[in-house]
DNA sequence: CGAATTTGACCAGCGC
DNA sequence: GCGCTGGTCAAATTCG
């Protein structure tokens, strides 16, 4: 409760705007904002991850997650847009364009660190995200979208 | 002052 | 049936 305002401004030590590997997720942010379509990679990786075919890029771990299947009761709403990074970065309030309003800290019995849930505070946003800490490796961040931008950057 | 952030508690779903 | 985990929301507080 005292380091919340040096997150992304007094990073003395931490103080790497990009690191190597970061390139996925760079190009990624970008086609996201220059597109501002729904779904974060629908072009050419989206199959590719479906197959299961690509783990690994440019050093960055991705992770496709698996669709909810929750329709049972004739309820489907199953959230497929989910995407999981592992970018190694120290810091995890990366700045993608787009403001994000943290909204609960979870600790995972996984991992010795919390997980901290970001939400869009744009209205009609219903994107969230997902930070949470590599267990062996505290220099890495998995970030895991979830949900579709619906509002402009602008 | 407003907005953003924090922590805690509550709820739900699933497992055994 | 109970327990547990994960997730979400709410209120309070703080910072800008």
């Amino acid at each position: 409760m005292s380091y919340n305002s040096n997150q992304h401004l007094d990073k003395s030590e931490n103080d790497l705007p990009e690191q190597p590997g970061f390139e996925f997720t760079d190009w990624m942010f970008d086609r996201w904002l220059d597109e501002n379509s729904p779904p974060l990679v629908d072009s050419a990786m989206y199959p590719a991850y479906q197959s299961g075919e690509i783990e690994e890029f440019d050093g960055s771990t991705i992770q496709q997650g698996e669709p909810s299947s929750i329709g049972d009761n004739g309820r489907e709403r199953e959230v497929r847009e989910r995407f999981a990074f592992k970018t190694k970065s120290e810091v995890e309030v990366l700045d993608d364009g787009f403001k994000w309003r943290k909204y609960g800290k979870k600790m995972v019995k996984n991992s010795p660190n919390p997980r901290n849930y970001y939400k869009c505070s744009v209205e009609g946003c219903p994107v969230k995200k997902r930070v949470e800490r590599d267990r062996e490796d505290p220099k890495y961040v998995i970030t895991t979208y979830e949900g579709v931008h619906t509002h402009e950057s602008s």
